[in-house]
DNA sequence: ACATAACAGTTTTTT
DNA sequence: ACTGTTATGT
């Protein structure tokens, strides 16, 4: 090693560890490390890449990390920027997902039945599909539950099993199967993958096609992995795969803080790769330098009850702490009031809103705590529950877009065909539908032709065959603005044009709302600048509720649930509903591996927290309609009583139903459930850095790692698009795309130009007035810059 | 075709 | 309680 590499090593190593060090410094190979909560990890994989780059000299285009989330990739990126500058340039860092999509994006014409730019369909889409494939088998939706199936399609797919090799054992097995393969079917013909896809696909790519596996091999010669016990089968083969043959794979990651069985998850991986890497270097990381001794001391007596695990030795240096504090409420209501009046007092001894957490087992929980902390003035922020883009008017402008960009999307095209309604409903949708497979189109090819084809041929009745040709001018319109157009024009124009605002705003303040919503998704959609429609798609389609989490959130309690509390840290940490049925949940309380799953929830929400914790349950729990007596949590029984404040839970009980039954009257008073100001603007942060690269620098020549698509898709070389030539009389003078303000109508963009006979007849989409034809020689149109 | 009413299934966790 | 789907009436 040479002198100058050693200084900067040091540097690095400056306030580690002994054990973060090693990890740190080990010798490029397999390496796994056993990190505790609260260990450093994210700190450790840091230091390790930037020990990769400074001491071994490692490029940092070698170099891949993946994580689970953004917002974690994003950290990451973070520290790595404020560790090292700009020596960053070419590092992959990044969830699984997002990864494989870039991969499959440069590869797509090696992928069998995929043309040009795929989209990505979440689990709506999924739903939708699944719907159609058992439709299409004459099967019973009540019989065969569309989440079921595709639950069983999404298992396969995550333990790398294709319709073909779908083990079919049964009977429900051999619908599942079936299912599947048309499901399978119907994601090719709309050139869609789903979540799973994204890995299992390019596993099957590798497995394929060896030289291009070679290739990213060479690439990503060092491969590091976070929450590596949250890896399923597919991720895991992904991995061997890509790190291969060095195998330099360095994973970090905690068996008790795995909470993604559901979802595929194998915590079982860690011992995968330790019999498929025997020569893996083992690191334990056990220290804590977050919580309280008292804390600490509470998580491991509760993950003590798991079985079959190994017991890590965590410790911290920070002795004493305040002791965990369990209270009863009478019920939700209640326990939120607690919440509230806690934080008040926690307030007056210097804490903020924004030091506090409320962490529960199921978002439906989050209401009840919502309501009070809305009629108080607590100020909160909320992660998930309903998604900003699970809203239905931003899955109607992304499905807009989305048709947009890819018209073989059929599920998308569904959604929007009447929305809002113009006429088009089942009979005219059928009518559609079969003329389109008559002339072997897809149906927004469909309706492009009958709006542009003036002698089209076909038997759709004169009222249908209108609304379906102005549907059509409209697509065909935005089609051809496409490759010109930014992302947020191209939904100005679907807004003007389709009164989307009148549809959605009827008056109401819910309405309001929704158009507010609409209004701040366009706001993304300016941010995302000239970031081409594939692009911005697949950042939406990307996205988790964790991610919207930004730390420089102003000052309010967060509240989450326990899955979207793992890798993050709180001084005050408040679980409520800590009650059997719910943590355990009761479809998790049979099993005795699922029940330990639950366990292993709880102890990550303990160790979440810094200097105090709080653990509520009620005496009465209302689930559906109405309510009924709760039973406190096993899991409170775990945790040391000396480890606890307050009196025998019994007696508290009795005092809570006494004080319930003097004021229970008045509670049914409503609450206006708006005002979720907060995650709007948070998720507007997920634009902003590392993720996405910036496209206003000139660009680099294309190299591995780059996505070669800009704006246009593949197969598509726009023969309409002419320079403008001002002077010959048969040049047209206008050029799709081409941007244009009118004395009458405003501004707007150039959809088509053709020169007729002396003159030249431009179409042009007007923001205000919609679509307009107009002869260039009166129209006196101006061009305007971009 | 669309608006309204009735109804059913839903709620565990999510990239 | 809430949402999305289906039946019914205009």
């Amino acid at each position: 090693m040479t002198e100058p590499s050693l200084s900067k090593e040091t540097n690095l190593l400056d306030g580690l560890n002994t054990a973060q060090q090693h990890a740190v410094t080990v010798e490029p190979g397999p390496v796994l490390v056993l990190a505790g909560p609260g260990s450093g990890k994210t700190r450790v994989l840091t230091s390790r890449i930037a020990y990769l780059m400074h001491a071994l000299d490692v490029a940092p285009w070698h170099i891949m990390a993946v994580t689970f989330t953004n917002k974690a990739a994003r950290e990451m990126a973070h520290r790595l920027e404020a560790l090292m500058g700009e020596r960053l340039r070419g590092l992959t860092v990044g969830t699984f997902h997002a990864t494989c999509a870039r991969i499959l994006r440069r590869e797509t014409r090696h992928l069998l039945g995929y043309a040009g730019d795929f989209v990505i369909f979440d689990r709506d889409d999924q739903l939708q599909l699944v719907k159609q494939a058992l439709a299409e088998l004459d099967l019973d939706e009540k019989k065969f539950a569309p989440a079921r199936m595709l639950h069983g399609i999404s298992s396969a797919k995550n333990e790398l099993v294709t319709p073909e090799k779908y083990a079919a054992s049964n009977y429900i097995s051999e619908v599942t199967k079936r299912v599947y393969g048309v499901y399978q079917e119907l994601l090719v013909s709309n050139n869609a993958m789903d979540f799973d896809d994204l890995l299992l696909n390019t596993v099957l790519l590798f497995d394929d096609r060896p030289d291009i596996l070679q290739k990213y091999q060479q690439q990503y010669q060092h491969v590091l992995v976070d929450e590596f016990q949250d890896t399923n089968t597919t991720q895991y083969e992904l991995l061997k795969r890509l790190a291969a043959p060095q195998n330099n794979i360095f994973v970090v990651g905690d068996s008790d803080q795995s909470i993604y069985k559901w979802r595929g998850a194998d915590f079982r991986n860690i011992n995968r790769f330790r019999s498929h890497y025997p020569e893996a270097k083992l690191v334990l990381l056990e220290q804590n330098y977050r919580s309280t001794q008292i804390i600490l001391d509470a998580a491991k007596a509760v993950i003590r009850h798991n079985a079959d695990r190994v017991d890590k030795e965590l410790f911290t240096e920070r002795e004493d702490g305040t002791p965990i504090v369990v209270k009863e409420a009478y019920n939700e209501t209640e326990e939120a009031e607690m919440v509230v009046d806690t934080i008040h007092d926690l307030m007056l001894k210097g804490y903020r809103a924004g030091d506090c957490a409320v962490m529960y087992r199921t978002n439906a929980q989050s209401r009840a705590v919502e309501e009070v902390f809305l009629r108080t003035s607590m100020p909160y922020k909320l992660v998930g529950a309903t998604r900003f883009y699970g809203r239905r008017e931003i899955r109607d402008v992304v499905a807009y877009l989305r048709v947009i960009h890819n018209p073989a999307d059929a599920v998308s095209l569904n959604r929007i065909l009447n929305t809002p309604p113009r006429g088009i409903g089942a009979k005219t949708q059928q009518e559609l539908e079969d003329w389109a497979r008559k002339k072997g189109l897809q149906p927004a090819e469909a309706l492009v032709r009958l709006a542009t084809d003036p002698d089209v041929q076909h038997r759709i009745g004169s009222r249908a065959f209108r609304v379906l040709s102005d549907f059509g001018e409209l697509l065909h319109a935005w089609l051809t603005v496409r490759d010109d157009a930014t992302v947020a024009e191209l939904l100005d124009l679907v807004l003007e044009q389709t009164a989307y605002r009148n549809y959605i705003n009827d008056g109401t303040e819910e309405g309001e709302e929704r158009w507010a919503n609409v209004m701040e998704f366009r706001s993304v959609a300016t941010l995302a600048e000239d970031a081409p429609l594939s692009e911005f798609l697949e950042q939406v389609a990307l996205v988790s509720d964790v991610d919207t989490l930004s730390d420089e959130e102003n000052n309010a309690v967060t509240l989450l649930t326990l899955h979207a509390a793992k890798g993050l840290e709180f001084p005050v940490v408040f679980i409520t509903g800590l009650e059997e049925g719910i943590l355990p949940h009761s479809r998790s309380m049979d099993d005795m591996e699922e029940l330990a799953e639950e366990r292993r929830l709880f102890y990550v929400g303990l160790t979440r927290a810094k200097d105090h914790v709080y653990l509520l349950h009620t005496f009465r729990r209302t689930f559906f309609g109405d309510a009924s007596v709760a039973t406190p949590s096993r899991f409170l029984g775990d945790i040391p009583i000396d480890l606890v404040s307050g009196g025998a839970i019994s007696q508290r009980r009795e005092e809570s139903v006494s004080r319930a039954s003097s004021w229970s009257w008045d509670r049914n008073r409503s609450v206006p459930r708006s005002g979720r100001q907060s995650y709007n603007r948070a998720w507007n942060e997920e634009y902003q850095p590392s993720d996405r690269r910036d496209y206003t620098k000139p660009q680099r020549t294309a190299q591995a790692g780059d996505d070669v698509h800009r704006g246009a898709n593949a197969g598509d070389g726009d023969p309409q698009t002419t320079k403008a030539a001002p002077n010959g009389k048969h040049e047209p003078q206008f050029r799709t795309g081409q941007r244009v303000r009118h004395a009458k109508f405003g501004d707007g963009i150039v959809i088509e130009s053709k020169v007729t006979g002396t003159d030249e007849e431009v179409t042009v989409a007007f923001k205000k007035e919609g679509l307009k034809k107009l002869a260039a020689s009166f129209a006196n149109l101006e061009e305007i810059g971009d």
